[in-house]
Formats: C-alpha cells, sequence, structure tokens
DNA sequence: CGACAAACGAAACTCCTATTGCATTAGTGA
DNA sequence: TCACTAATGCAATAGGAGTTTCGTTTGTCG
C-alpha cells in the first residue's frame, strides 16, 4: 500500500526557504487584509506581493481561509492586557476598554471581522475562531473568579459567561450596527456584565 | 444633455414578466440559500435554477449582494411578535424567546447569517442591514418605553439601548461562539438586559 | 389592434481563480 | 562535500464569474 497521506508541504523542512516563503506569504496577506480590505483579499494577489509563485500559496493554505487561520496565530500573541485591581468592576471596565482600543486602534479589528465572515461559509476558520475565543475568555474569567472567592459576586457565577456578556455588545457593534466602539459602549458593556452577575442571572446551569 | 441615469430595469413595467422574473429568481435565490448554503450562492446558480438568463440578473440585481438585500424584504415581514403583558421581565423573556425561536426554527438563521457576513464587505448590505435593525428594535423598545412611563425603570433609560444589549449575545453566539441558541441563553439575555436597565447602567447619554 | 420600447434570452468574450505536471532549487543528514 | 528529496518555480490548462452585444419577446399606451 501507498502511504496514505503524505505530510503537509512545510513540515518537514521547516527552516531555511520554507520559513522565507512563510513570512514573506503572512505579511503580504496582512498587508492587503489592511490595505485593501477583506474583499480584495485573494491567493493570486498574496503570492503576487509576497513575490512567490501562486502554485506555493495554494499547496500550503489551499486557499483565502487558509491564509486567515495563519493570521489568527498574531492575534494570539497581540493578547489583550490583563489586569488585577481588586476590584471587579475596574477589572472588567479596564478589559472593555482594552477590547474596544484593540479593536479600533491595532490590525485586529479587519482582521477578526474577516475571520469571522469567512467563518460563517467555512467550518475550519470557525473551528479555529471558536478555540481561540475560548482560551482568550477564559483567561479573561480570572478576574471574575477572583471576584468570586472574595465573595464580591454570588458563588455559583459562571465566570466565562461574564466575560462573554461582557464580549457581546462589541461585536454585536462591528457586525450587526457597525457602529463605532467608543469608551461609552465600553462602560455600559462592562456594567452590564457586572450588573447581570451581581442579579445572580449568570450563574452556572 | 442624455438622461443621466436611465431608470433601473424592473421599475417601469413592474408587471407581468418582470414580476414573475422577480418571482423565479428570489425563490431561487432562498432554496440556494438554505439548501446550499451562502457559500454555494452565485448568479449563475440562481439564474439556472430560475430558468432565467444570467444576464438578466446581472442587470437587475448586480450581484449575490443585491440577491441577499431583496431577501431582506421577506425578513421584514415575518416579524417576531411583540407583545404586552404589562410586565417589562415577561415581555423581554418573551421578545428573547422569539429571537431564539426565528434563528433557529424558521429561514431566517442563514439568510441573516448570510447578511452579515456579507456586510462585512459590501457597504451596500451593510446600510441596508442597519436600517433594517433600528426599525426592528425602535419598534421592540416600545415595552421598555411603556415600563419607564410605569416607573418600573429608571426614567431616563434608553429604550434601544436595553433592546441592542438584549440582542447582542445571539449575535454573538451565531457569529463568534457557533454555539446553539437555547433557552438558557434566552432567559440570560433578556436578565441581563432587565438588570443592567434596573441598576441605571443603559441611561441615555 | 397596432406601434413603441422595456425587459428578457442567447451567445460570445474577457478576466480571474484554481488545478496540475514537470523542471529546478535548496534544506538535510550521512 | 555529496546524494537525496522536500519544497518551490514556471507554465499550461480548465473552469467559473462577470460583461457586452444583439436579436426576440412582451408589457403598455394610444
Amino acid at each position: 500500500m501507498s502511504p496514505e497521506t503524505s505530510a503537509l508541504p512545510g513540515t518537514v523542512r521547516p527552516r531555511g526557504r520554507t520559513e522565507r516563503v512563510r513570512q514573506a506569504v503572512t505579511d503580504a496577506t496582512r498587508t492587503l487584509l489592511l490595505e485593501q480590505g477583506y474583499r480584495e483579499l485573494s491567493v493570486e494577489r498574496v503570492a503576487e506581493v509576497a513575490g512567490v509563485a501562486k502554485s506555493t500559496v495554494y499547496r500550503r493554505w489551499r486557499d483565502t481561509a487558509g491564509l486567515l487561520l495563519e493570521l489568527m496565530t498574531e492575534l494570539s500573541t497581540g493578547e489583550i492586557p490583563l489586569v488585577d485591581t481588586g476590584s471587579v468592576e475596574e477589572d472588567l471596565l479596564s478589559l472593555a476598554r482594552g477590547i474596544a482600543h484593540v479593536y479600533t486602534e491595532t490590525n485586529a479589528g479587519p482582521m477578526v471581522l474577516a475571520l469571522i465572515a469567512e467563518s460563517v461559509q467555512n467550518e475550519r476558520v470557525a473551528d479555529g475562531l471558536r478555540e481561540f475565543w475560548h482560551h482568550r475568555n477564559d483567561r479573561a474569567a480570572e478576574s471574575v473568579r477572583r471576584a468570586i472567592e472574595r465573595g464580591d459576586l454570588p458563588a455559583d457565577t459562571d465566570p466565562v459567561e461574564v466575560i462573554r456578556m461582557l464580549g457581546a455588545p462589541f461585536y454585536y457593534r462591528m457586525l450587526v450596527t457597525h457602529e463605532p466602539l467608543d469608551d461609552d459602549l465600553a462602560r455600559r458593556a462592562a456594567a452590564t456584565a457586572l450588573a447581570a452577575a451581581r442579579a445572580g442571572d449568570l450563574r452556572k446551569r
């Protein structure tokens, strides 16, 4: 029998030229996405800007969705700073402002929008995103867990659910109403999630 | 001088064959969207299924975004039922359950997802959607306005903002985490928006 | 009923996307 | 340093999306 599936390109010799190509392609993807927008993103353009044969890009990333997934690594590194002020109220407000900041002042906005739009059509991207959010929200939930331990919130509060409630309004604005993310929203989102948690509406089920 | 812009096809003779074509095309669009998904939606396929020349579809709808916009009319008619129970709590819970229902049990789910994904890339669709949500949320805010009049909520509460806070978690799940919309979510979303309003966190700015 | 033109249908054509086969380059281990 | 082959580059190809032209059908009005 012949080997069922040969190793994916870029996995056997991950250094040297292979790595240079990877860098050039991700750089080109990011550049095009930010300058031209998601709509103009195509494998051909990326290959052209990267100075790489398009067949190479097709082989290693398959399509634009694969290119976007590669960019998620960057999003993971550029995390939103998590603080520990000793007060849930301030922790959550800081988090909300961090979210507003990262989506308005950094490259994350267009990238995340493109990824979400793609995830509607593409299961691979949807899975990748789900995992990404889960990790991120779980880390952010730490401040809620501390608050519960301090007795500032009901003992059976679901920490991650609080974070999700806090985050939801941002994505609502970005995707549904296409409104700007201002500090007003950050304060409302943080206050809303906190009010719900305090009222006992975000308990574990 | 020649006429700046001639009337769009389908506007001068809106009856007879023109109307039959419109019906066939919207039917085909809906069918393809629901059966094959947004990814498989193309002008060519729609024209084929509708039994219409593709040049006709391109002329009148321009692209798939135009086809999707046509479907928004259907969404407007299939409104979420608004109740008046005399209690904000019950009104909002009923609304939240209505949202969960319409997106899980009807055709609205795939349609709205496709529209939102498209709106990321397409200004026309984004504008159409924004108007659509504004109208919908404004109508739903009626129950909040009644609650304010009764003195059940702070006088300067922003009624529409309450509705938006209530709706946000649904779109968060559909678009960001791709989780199902269950009754648990409906209860949490309604309770969260209400708790925030009562706490005075959703006042007009 | 008859004339006018709106709207549609059919087909050719261009452009872009995606796939494939083969030659070439360059990591990698002996 | 040399042999091996992973990975890339190049070019040809196929297929779909979008545009344009022109002839035909058919609402609409007098």
